[in-house]
DNA sequence: GTTCCGCATGAATCGATAG
DNA sequence: ACTATCGATTCATGCGGAA
């Protein structure tokens, strides 16, 4: 509408949504010390087939990445809060150890392991074997750098109950998309519905079904996944970063929320899908 | 009714329910090798204040479960399981890390570590801190002695989810019309086509609410839970053990599924409370 | 302008077959 | 013996097109 300064600009802090291209170990680096107020990410898990995209073997996750996360306690502000998204995969009818190593690995290296969230996976992927059911969770691994760190609880309160948490996330879902189409009246409106009603703060399992749509891009998880921990670990104007952003959801995410970003991505299709996404282009 | 053998005793395989009073790790090794199919247990969780429950301090909970978990391999049957419910507790604003220690060296012993199922607790404890959310999960972590072990998927099938209900109503309404329209026969058929999908597998995630009731007795866990268990890793007159049986609740859970049952209590007053179950003391 | 139905698809895993 | 590829199995969701 109007890309003059607004009045307040200098006091105005400002939404930034920064991409690169290239290899997180790299970029990572040059980053500033204590410049990031979140990290949330979901690295390439582990893979004992190399396929293309960067499959690290099992045996060589952890030592491929606490480089990486030393850079990351690096770049965190002291009250800011890591968030990993990892799930090990079965070897040979065995669950792989490598998580739990890693988390080992990452409280050696400094990091305080303060929470673990699991996301259940309403739609998990079909399937049946005869010696295991289908895997429909996932861990959310909170690492701190301070046993004091940020957490806006009441953000991410819900209506008490289970059938009206369900009903406004498939609410809040569905208005997201006609907000934009159309001018937002219909959300305003479901939203007032709730006004008024009680509110709980929730528990460490979340409850999220993964997007499985013909979209354009294809996460590997919803945007409420890193909305819900965005709203909980920072506040408006605050820093996200993302190593491996993938399609793009953690930034999206941030944007809407009115938090800067930071994303890194390897693969230049992937980081083209990123750039090109509209909301990321609008001119102000 | 009748306390004399029955006609068929010989053939008649027989449930009993054994009931020990003592330390596990000395009662264990009266066991015989391989005579057990299914191993659900809930030891006590290691606590830092060292309370009159042996509570055992993190720091040492790995050493004083490996011998235990030494006997348990060598009594489980080559084709059993062993479930272990457990979950870390907090430390000092940290998840302590002796359970991801206890898998890994549980794998050294000659375990599979097989899967980890997650127990959602519906109703979790409440409360509020200002750090954390509450905790409303468990681990349900499955070991095996071989990589081939005896399951019985189909005896824990649950009704198709939510979305199959108003899709199956509607469909069969649909099915309706076409065939009245093409068939005037088809309608029979339409139906049948959904008969086989009223229950589908489950997945590795459990929601079961914990026990709140009454009654004298407090359990760990529900009954529900080593149901699902047992129902899932035995068959009728398989033998189930719990060293840890608390009140009582796995080998209630085993007698009702006509399952035999050990179990192991070292407090003198659980041991009682198991004893004066009336569902142990029927005379037939 | 709604509601409803049909369909493609997603961090999957095992066992068999092939090199 | 060890690795690579492929087919079979199966559930819940949101989108597109239709009523």
């Amino acid at each position: 509408m109007n890309n003059q300064p607004s009045i307040q600009c200098d006091m105005n802090p400002e939404v930034k949504t920064d991409i690169f291209l290239g290899d997180c170990r790299e970029v990572l680096q040059q980053l500033p010390d204590n410049s990031v107020d979140l990290i949330f990410t979901s690295p390439p898990y582990a893979d004992q087939r190399r396929s293309t995209y960067g499959g690290i073997h099992p045996d060589d996750y952890v030592n491929w990445f606490l480089p990486i996360s030393a850079d990351l306690l690096r770049v965190l502000r002291t009250n800011g809060t890591f968030i990993l998204n990892i799930k090990e995969k079965v070897v040979s009818g065995e669950r792989s150890t490598y998580v739990l190593e890693l988390i080992l690995g990452l409280r050696q290296q400094g990091w305080f392991w303060t929470e673990e969230f699991v996301w259940h996976k309403k739609n998990c992927f079909p399937g049946k074997w005869s010696n295991r059911f289908r895997d429909a969770w996932e861990r959310l691994l909170q690492f701190n750098k301070s046993k004091t760190f940020n957490m806006y609880q009441d953000s991410v309160k819900v209506p008490i109950g289970d059938w009206a948490a369900g009903r406004l996330r498939n609410l809040s879902e569905t208005d997201k998309v006609r907000d934009n189409a159309k001018n937002g009246s219909g959300f305003g409106k479901n939203v007032s519905n709730w006004v008024g009603k009680e509110t709980v703060y929730p528990t460490n399992v979340l409850h999220l079904a993964t997007e499985c749509s013909n979209k354009n891009h294809s996460a590997a998880f919803p945007e409420s996944l890193p909305d819900w921990f965005i709203r909980l670990f920072t506040k408006e104007y605050d820093v996200v970063l993302d190593p491996f952003a993938g399609s793009g959801t953690t930034l999206v995410a941030a944007k809407q929320l009115q938090r800067s970003s930071i994303g890194i991505e390897i693969l230049p299709e992937y980081y083209k899908m990123i750039k090109d996404q509209s909301i990321f282009n609008q001119l102000f």
